[in-house]
DNA sequence: TTGTACGCGTTATCAA
DNA sequence: TTGATAACGCGTACAA
């Protein structure tokens, strides 16, 4: 249990001063090539490894991204935050994790620790944390949001095309030949849900459909819901013949309730997601979906935060949506 | 961009010094009143935070734990994580997670940045990293290993009665009339999936079945894998009614495949696996499958290494196997 | 090119 | 009960 070593221990061992250590440590000045062979080995000798809590102090900087997420569970979040970790990949940057739970107190608290620790920069999935306090905390430090909107923050939340690719998911529908769509909808202060739900009304619309309101039910984009959904979808009695979800973990539920119920898809029942996860393909039988690729997100977000914290503008894309189709959508039965 | 308030723009706006603030911030001891109250003030007045990474510093003790793991994005690890940080929660340990996607290079950089950051303690999951690394880090910080073997350190490891569970799972197989049970392995080299080999060849043994070679395959506990081996497994051309996989991902890989091939499961096939993963109740038809509930390893495994931290033995339990039974496995039709 | 001295923000020790 | 001082490990002006 002996005690780490600092510079000053390889100091000692090569001979040299801590700041001779320091310099071979960071290259940020030129070093004796024999000095810094001693330095080196000492390093090597002692097994080293300079104490990034106090390069951090001394910096002020830490060199870590804080990323405020709501649950480490879903296949949703771990998505993005691959991409994350891809997006900032060989920056020096590391991303610290802290999860909300999708509650306020755990969110702030969560918050709280990332501001604690001295975290360079934020990203924000998805979560509830008030507008104004995350306009506060972007004059602090960077921030980019990604799964949501922060008014008067646009430049600093990826946009995802969510209208467009909601509608080709119901236009091809109703290519199908399907004309009863239901639709189960996501969170309504959620801006994506929103999104979501007007490309399904506006395909419809444009393909000279009435929008049924009995055909429309509310989730929150937890499997849970969407199997729900379907219970009261199913207990209104109106007739349809596809389900439109406004996320994938729904879809599943949605599935679920189907099959237990002995209605087949897409025999009887048409059902079309949006996220395309990872596990849509392994799905019975696989999904047909939206795809938004999260890992793409999660790659644009980190690289816009490096920007950011480059003091350049974030520069975020629009995500581009684009419909998957596997085997639960078909022709409806004549 | 104001600078953050430090404990010393408190001490001067509340009238008294430094160290009083440090000492009504950790409780450390008793102070006047009237003085806390005026610090208190003074802190709510400027929202001042703590910096935790100067405590860090000062104390010798960075309060997180690190969590060395594959892959943010599979289910297992993030029930595994989820689990981790429950257990975690209220101790006043942070958890921060680094990942090895799998290969030595990054597992070992993501191990030294953990490192650096002078984590209080470590739970690795899984991974290949060489047991006698882990066995010298375990001389300099406490460490709990999930989903994994370490050789001399067998008290740090989370233990799963890996055979039980498979032993029940082709039990049930056998009850249920089948007598041509193929397996779908996991890596040889992983305890977990010799195991739950073991469990698969000595239920077959006590019902006085052969174990046919040509009826097991290797995976690599990927979804990908599984619809490998069942490719393998199928052109073999040996006659089988059902499968038992090693774990769930590989269990949703071959039912794909199944699906591909228009073998219907349970009706031609049955299958199990192994896991229990969330996903497993929302693919069609849900999965029979060995529960090993990971959200427990996770939070056991997080106890555990508290305990470490508190110089008490870990006293890890051995986590318990159970078999759901679900509708991919049905009778052997006649 | 190298070494000395100081600062980063906090806590612990000690003396008052 | 309080305040001054030193220390944690590192990086960096500044001087040599």
């Amino acid at each position: 249990m002996s005690k780490q070593p600092t510079v000053s221990d390889i100091a000692r061992l090569a001979h040299v001063s801590p700041s001779t250590v320091s310099r071979v440590l960071t290259g940020s000045s030129r070093v004796h090539p024999a000095k810094s062979a001693a330095v080196r080995a000492a390093i090597e000798q002692l097994n080293f490894r300079p104490n990034l809590t106090a390069r951090a102090l001394s910096l002020g900087k830490s060199m870590v991204i804080g990323i405020l997420t709501q649950s480490m569970m879903s296949q949703f979040y771990g998505e993005l935050a691959q991409g994350i970790e891809e997006g900032l990949a060989g920056s020096g940057y590391q991303g610290v994790f802290a999860s909300g739970h999708w509650e306020s107190l755990d969110e702030q608290a969560a918050l709280d620790i990332l501001l604690a620790r001295q975290v360079d920069g934020l990203i924000v999935l998805g979560g509830y944390h008030p507008d104004i306090d995350l306009r506060a905390i972007n004059k602090q430090i960077p921030l980019i949001a990604v799964g949501r909107h922060i008014e008067g923050l646009e430049e600093h939340c990826i946009r995802v095309e969510n209208a467009s690719g909601s509608f080709q998911a119901v236009r091809h529908l109703i290519d199908l030949g399907h004309r009863r769509i239901a639709h189960i909808s996501g969170i309504p202060s959620h801006l994506d849900a929103c999104e979501r739900q007007r490309g399904y009304t506006e395909a419809l619309t444009s393909a000279g459909l009435a929008v049924d309101e009995r055909l429309i039910v509310e989730g929150n984009f937890t499997e849970q819901s969407g199997l729900l959904a379907l219970e009261t979808l199913l207990a209104r009695g109106s007739h349809f013949t596809a389900i439109f979800a406004a996320n994938d973990q729904m879809a599943y539920g949605i599935r679920l309730g189907l099959y237990r119920r002995g209605l087949r898809v897409p025999d009887d029942i048409s059902l079309v997601g949006f996220d395309d996860l990872l596990g849509s393909v392994y799905t019975t039988p696989p999904l047909t979906t939206v795809r938004q690729s999260m890992l793409e997100q999660g790659r644009q977000a980190a690289c816009g935060l490096l920007r950011l914290l480059a003091n350049e503008p974030p520069a975020l894309p629009s995500i581009t949506t684009e419909l998957v189709i596997r085997e639960t959508t078909a022709r409806v039965r004549g």
